[in-house]
DNA sequence: GAATCCAGCTTGTATAGGCAAGTTTCAGGC
DNA sequence: GCCTGAAACTTGCCTATACAAGCTGGATTC
């Protein structure tokens, strides 16, 4: 991570992180306070202020009111793995793409999915099953649940053209939601369905994604054959996200 | 995410986020100009502008100098698992933890692993080979390479008193690295230590933790039964991390 | 001794002003 | 038409000040 010198936000930025990250200042210990690192880079406050604003941002400072700022307790760490469409992701690779429609219809939810999807049940729901190919060989089954009440001309999507992910994204571009990952023996027709082994394991992402106000828009499970997919991704610090990142515990 | 509205950085911020995820603001869409927020709130440029630049460190806007403010694309989502210690996480639920060494030495690299840690040949390397039991049922074979040399006074530590993560997270508590997890069908060995079924798959984790300086610190493969482990997490989109957060692509 | 209050520290937030630096646009001169 | 340059806009950053709100510790008071 290259740090920025050029302003002096953050220099009191790198000289406060170098410390942290180089464990001189270990976690809850105290940092200065915004008025010692005036007086130390002869700044004003609300740049200091700024610069220590940012670093409680990203979760490595915790600032208490009256109190003082201090090194955050790093308690976790996160994997962070990107979630990307399975088009995006072979192409990018350099190859070659295309998607195989096993099913496609609109079903009345049954109790489990109608409990999924906080729904009556009998609401209609919309049901795909997908087998995408990465250079004619078989590599995700996507099989997928939609409300198409929430998801308006969802049904008139043609999955072999555009896939759910990019249709889903260009509807709902901030959406939250829960992944399971997890590995599976799958069943004898996934298994044909991607050419796998006659012991091979399945990775599968299980994903429920809902719209901004809390409605479950769709529910995917992605199957992967073993051998030809792994999910990887960096690991960091938890980071903060929003105005108000404390206020969990003690 | 709640908002609190109760400042006017957070008013403003409450309004430009929940235009752009309730979609009326489109990804790429302009966004009124800090003076237009100022005029429409009545508020200093300095409390606009931070809100601003608050949403823009989370990912949420892209601001360019001299041209404007703009809803940031949204170009892949992003699974934010927990990799916790599996102490703590078995005695967080309420279980018993209990660890198992099966394998404790130092050795002399060989060429593959010297070629991970980046280190010449037959330099020593910590091994050990750890279960770990959840109220007496095995959950977690911990496989794991540290360079000594880097991490002072690991070898003084017996890994059924303090793991590993604990420990290492107390020398060098914001470390760097990646992960990668993939479904495997493993070996006789592993399959009778974690009492798996004769069918069952394993989810298999394994990590390469960096120093802030680059350095290689450790290796671990951690081996789960694929009936009773998942790993799970949040779905948000990504987050910039540090004060330069773009500036790849385009 | 115990409770109370206040001074002195901390961070949170907002204001008003200024200058720098980048982009766009359009008028003017060639 | 083409190039140039200035004006007008944008964000980035810094300063100086002010007040609010929360915590701590010590002096005061009972």
């Amino acid at each position: 991570m290259r740090e920025p010198t050029s302003s002096l936000q953050g220099e009191i930025r790198a000289f406060v992180l170098e410390k942290i990250v180089g464990g001189e200042w270990a976690p809850g210990a105290r940092v200065p306070s915004e008025t010692e690192l005036v007086a130390r880079f002869g700044t004003s406050r609300m740049t200091v202020h700024h610069a220590l604003k940012a670093l409680t941002a990203e979760g490595y400072l915790r600032r208490v009111k009256g109190l003082g700022t201090f090194v955050a307790p790093p308690r976790a760490h996160v994997l962070h793995a990107r979630l990307t469409d399975v088009a995006d992701e072979i192409t990018e690779r350099g190859g070659r793409h295309r998607t195989e429609v096993l099913d496609h219809d609109v079903r009345c939810a049954s109790s489990t999915e109608a409990a999924l999807f906080q729904l009556p049940p009998g609401e209609r729901l919309l049901h795909a099953r997908l087998l995408h190919f990465e250079n004619d060989t078989p590599l995700q089954i996507e099989d997928r649940l939609i409300d198409p009440a929430r998801v308006p001309g969802v049904e008139d999507l043609d999955p072999a053209a555009e896939s759910y992910f990019a249709f889903l994204m260009g509807k709902v571009p901030y959406p939250a939601g829960r992944a399971v990952v997890r590995a599976v023996m799958p069943p004898m027709e996934t298994r044909f369905l991607l050419r796998m082994g006659p012991e091979e394991p399945a990775l599968e992402v299980e994903r429920v994604t809902r719209a901004p106000d809390g409605a479950v828009l769709t529910v995917a499970r992605l199957t992967y054959p073993g051998t030809r997919y792994v999910l990887s991704g960096e690991i960091a610090p938890p980071i903060g996200r929003g105005p108000d990142p404390v206020g969990d515990d003690e």
